[in-house]
DNA sequence: GCTATATACTTGCGATGTCAAAGATCCTAC
DNA sequence: GTAGGATCTTTGACATCGCAAGTATATAGC
């Protein structure tokens, strides 16, 4: 394997996330018919206010474009696990809201999902290191987030 | 963002990836016309003895199934970068092997790529963050490379 | 030699995700 | 109020890649 020194760090990266991530997603994908995309933005409508977010943001945060973001839906909302919502004040966007069956379907997941990344992913490290890696991989890139995201005259 | 402690490393390291890698590859799809496994690729053959490996093994390392291999490398073959190469004393394994064309393309290529995964990714460590960061990364399972890779009776 | 199993590779199909373009709506300037 | 530009979303064309299945070759057991 060429591991030239400042090349290392980069490969490893490479290679770390293709091994993890193809593990991670077979059993989530087995266990609860998931994509990791699903399940990541399964989680944010979770957490969101009102499990309800509007798809841009949804796209930035997740890091999917657009049109990624739709097609994504399209799944989930074909499973009846997310719906849309039109938004009063501006009839551009639409909001993704997670249904019932949506909320119980990522607590459903979510107890597997974060067992499987605490054996596959975390359980590799200490406390301490977690958060040192954490740190490092906060300091890359995360897509150009114009602070715009003020969340505006939304009120139902 | 959902940024529950313990999961704080893992979604960084999905956000960090996808940012990187979009950016990275954009670069290298525009400036060369590659993709960032055709560059994977490339490499791991520039650097092997005789230009040469088993498609196997190139899948192993880079960390494709083997028809990934195939179709990759169905492109690289098009494209005059990469050529077959039959094996003596097992007919069933076919090499990859780097062309003189290959050879140019990958030279040409990693002088800008290196600048750009530098700039990307690595300097916003230190070299011992480098270090760290490569180490960490280095304990996740890199698939199970069962060592049968041992050069068995190669000459031609 | 012959069958059984393992390995190397390819191919069909489907899933995911990107880009470019288009439609709809909003906002600002005049 | 109207033109111009920006923003949100969808759609069509396309590329990448995995899985399952199939073909070809090799190796071991009998």
């Amino acid at each position: 394997m060429v591991t030239e020194p400042e090349l290392g760090a980069w490969i490893r990266f490479l290679r770390a996330h293709a091994a993890v991530t193809r593990e991670l997603s077979g059993r989530l994908e087995t266990q609860h018919g998931l994509t990791l995309s699903d399940f990541d933005v399964l989680v944010q409508l979770y957490y969101a206010p009102d499990h309800r977010l509007r798809r841009v943001d949804l796209a930035r945060t997740v890091l999917l474009t657009a049109s990624g973001i739709t097609r994504l839906l399209d799944g989930l909302e074909r499973s009846g696990w997310v719906t849309k919502a039109r938004c009063d004040s501006d009839a551009r966007v639409t909001y993704a809201v997670l249904t019932d069956a949506g909320v119980t379907k990522f607590e459903a997941a979510q107890a597997t999902h974060r067992a499987d990344i605490e054996q596959v992913f975390g359980s590799r490290f200490t406390d301490a290191e977690r958060s040192t890696l954490a740190e490092l991989l906060g300091r890359l890139p995360l897509a150009e987030t114009s602070p715009a995201c003020t969340g505006e005259g939304e009120t139902a």
